[in-house]
RNA sequence: GCGCCUGUAGCUCAGCUGGAUAGAGUGUCGCCCUCCGAAGGCGAAGGUCGUGAGUUCGAAUCUCGCCAGGCGCGCCA
């Protein structure tokens, strides 16, 4: 994504013409970025350029100028003008605003400016105290359902069920963050030949048990022998004798059937082993704090789906060809098989069907799938099926979000030592274990009682995974590095976390600040606090392009300019009025650093 | 064969909806604890942005070709 592209449109709306918005202008001075942007868009009129963008952004040339508006070049190149001449009238305007220090240009026009500092530390307590930090939303805010995690009944959790929560998790905390009203639905896989055949396999090894009674009426009371790993055992084996043993076969595909037509039996065993996978998938989700607000799954669009698949028939929507019901795709793009030959409906069909729920229960603007890159074909059926057919109204987005896979040091899909799929449980257990060796080992977190010990190191270990996993673009593959992952140095979860403790630590062995006066007496002091000021841009990347990466960038940037600060400014020994001023830089540091953890669903600890 | 994704420093990655001298981290080398948390900070070295054309005042970024890798292509999900 391209940053000054994306911050342009950002700033589309603030033309500086706000009567006829109906908006008071004060509520548009809520950033450091529109209150630029205004004083820019001003001059570029009393310049005599009316309607064109200013492209305002954060300087990337920091030694030269704080802000910087590439529009002059645009204007020039659209009017065939000499750019530089149209920067310098631009520049002879802004040079009149008292609120800069210096207006210059520079290379082929790019408009420099340097903000006074008494202008800079005034806004802060505008700017910075607002409860989300200076970011307004732009537009109206929206509906969305979002799609992530997505468990399987009968299998076990694994690393992509971590990428694909965490993923899906930020973004809807990105979402709610940015005013939309969100709902995360973790889609269960709990329908289909799979439970029949866990239901075949849980009837041999246990066939005692009431529900295979022929006077069965109810399992009230009753305790199941079998565990979560003895379902996800079943699966496997059941989906291999059943290629070698036809009956077994018959029988699955029987159990089956009668399940989704709703034999109490067979529905009671079935409702035993989904609870159980969903107990342990709400335990690991929790563990990461990722967030579900629906568990619906493939079951709970079944009715529907069966209504639907007629309904599609009969328009003429579906045809028959080679046995299957099938819709036709344009172009090359292969058909969606809806009913296969042997007559079970396929997962395009429960997905259409779940589009047509959700569109029913929520009314959503956009729904938004977090799967793992392979699923983009499916998916292009699905959408364009679900539009063709009426089943998704135009107006509502349909959003594929592709995640890349997770290697290993090979480059090849992430395995243990011992060649096998890592599970999540495993994943996260050995992340806390490497926090809690960490710790154990340094000199650091000495006084803590075994107890806290063993919570810090989940909080820590469990960010080390999840911001590993959050920080590189989503559509990418990456390595997964674990030594790297618990590191403290560079890029990782337990440099962020550190930071951010040291920030708590500060205010509460400091005390907190008397009052929002700010001095700016360091560089970095003033570096660290331009940072904060692109908080708001930074959300509306982010959001736009459903990115937590860029989050996990920009809280990663301020930790490096906090420590920076911490470093080079002492707070305790300074005189009264550095001090109060340093005590609100930290403030609002640890303020929006917090925000930032929580789009990302890091917890931070108070000590560590 | 068709389609999607990826290729940037030794390694792992930002930047890719066109802008200045392509940024971080890691690794290597050097420096900084009498001080609020050194799980920290500073500095040095390190790049034909896979490749060749094109568009443009300007290309890592847009277009096309080629090369390399990953993935997907009707009855699993």
């Amino acid at each position: 994504m391209n940053l000054a592209k994306s911050i342009s449109h950002f700033c589309l709306i603030f033309k500086g013409d706000f009567d006829t918005m109906n908006i008071s202008k004060k509520e548009f001075e809520m950033n450091l970025l529109t209150v630029i942007n205004e004083k820019v868009s001003a001059a570029f009129k009393a310049a005599g350029f009316d309607d064109a963008q200013t492209l305002v952004r954060a300087a990337d040339r920091p030694d030269l100028a704080d802000y910087q508006a590439n529009g002059a070049l645009a204007l020039a190149k659209s009017q065939h003008q000499n750019p530089r001449e149209v920067a310098e009238k631009i520049s002879e305007e802004l040079k009149k605003d008292s609120f800069f220090s210096e207006v210059s240009v520079a290379g082929p026009g790019f408009i420099n400016m340097k903000i006074k500092d008494e202008e800079l530390t005034k806004l802060a307590a505008q700017i910075l105290t607002q409860e989300k930090a200076g970011y307004e939303r732009a537009d109206k805010p929206q509906t969305v359902v979002l799609d992530y995690c997505g468990p399987n009944v009968g299998k076990v959790l694994h690393v992509g069920h971590l990428r694909s929560g965490n993923i899906g998790d930020a973004v809807r905390r990105i979402m709610t963050f940015a005013g939309d009203k969100t709902i995360g639905d973790a889609h269960l896989g709990d329908w289909g030949r799979p439970m029949g055949l866990v239901l075949t396999e849980l009837q041999h090894r246990w066939p005692d048990m009431p529900y295979f009674k022929p006077d069965y009426t109810g399992d009230d009371g009753y305790q199941i022998p079998f565990t979560l790993a003895d379902v996800v055992e079943a699966y496997p084996i059941a989906s291999a004798k059943a290629k070698e043993d036809e009956a077994y076969m018959e029988q699955a595909k029987q159990y089956t059937r009668e399940l989704q037509e709703g034999k109490k039996n067979l529905r009671d065993l079935w409702k035993k082993f989904v609870d159980l996978t969903k107990a342990d998938t709400q335990d690991l989700m929790q563990q990461l704090n990722v967030h579900l607000d629906l568990w619906w799954g493939e079951s709970t669009v079944n009715d529907r789906c069966v209504k639907m698949i007629e309904s599609l028939k009969q328009s003429g929507m579906a045809e028959l060809d080679e046995g299957a019901w099938i819709i036709r795709q344009e172009g090359d793009t292969p058909p969606l098989i809806l009913v296969n030959s042997a007559g079970a409906s396929m997962y395009a069909a429960s997905d259409m069907a779940t589009i047509e729920a959700r569109e029913e229960e929520f009314k959503p603007d956009a729904i938004i799938y977090f799967t793992d890159a392979r699923q983009g074909l499916h998916f292009s059926q699905v959408f364009a099926s679900a539009k063709k057919a009426g089943i998704c109204p135009e107006n509502v987005k349909l959003e594929y979000q592709p995640f890349g896979s997770v290697n290993g040091a090979d480059n090849k899909p992430y395995k243990t030592r011992d060649g096998g799929v890592p599970t999540l449980r495993f994943l996260i257990d050995s992340a806390v274990q490497k926090a809690r060796t960490k710790m154990d080992a340094g000199e650091i977190g000495r006084d803590l009682t075994d107890a806290e010990k063993d919570e810090i190191s989940h909080t820590v270990g469990v960010a080390a995974l999840k911001f590993m996993d959050l920080m590189n673009d989503k559509v990418k593959n990456y390595i997964f590095d674990e030594e790297r992952m618990v590191s403290t140095e560079g890029k990782t979860g337990p440099y962020l976390l550190y930071a951010m403790v040291r920030m708590k630590s500060v205010l509460e062995k400091l005390g907190e600040p008397k009052d929002d006066t700010l001095i700016l007496t360091n560089p970095a002091e003033r570096k660290l606090l331009l940072n904060l000021y692109t908080f708001p841009e930074n959300v509306q990347i982010a959001y736009d392009n459903r990115a937590p990466h860029v989050i996990a960038d920009y809280l990663y940037k301020l930790c490096q300019d906090f420590n920076l600060f911490y470093h080079d400014c002492p707070i305790k020994d300074a005189d009264e009025t550095t001090k109060n001023s340093r005590l609100n830089l930290v403030a609002y540091t640890l303020k929006v650093a917090l925000i930032c953890a929580d789009m990302l669903g890091l917890k931070v600890p108070n000590k560590m």
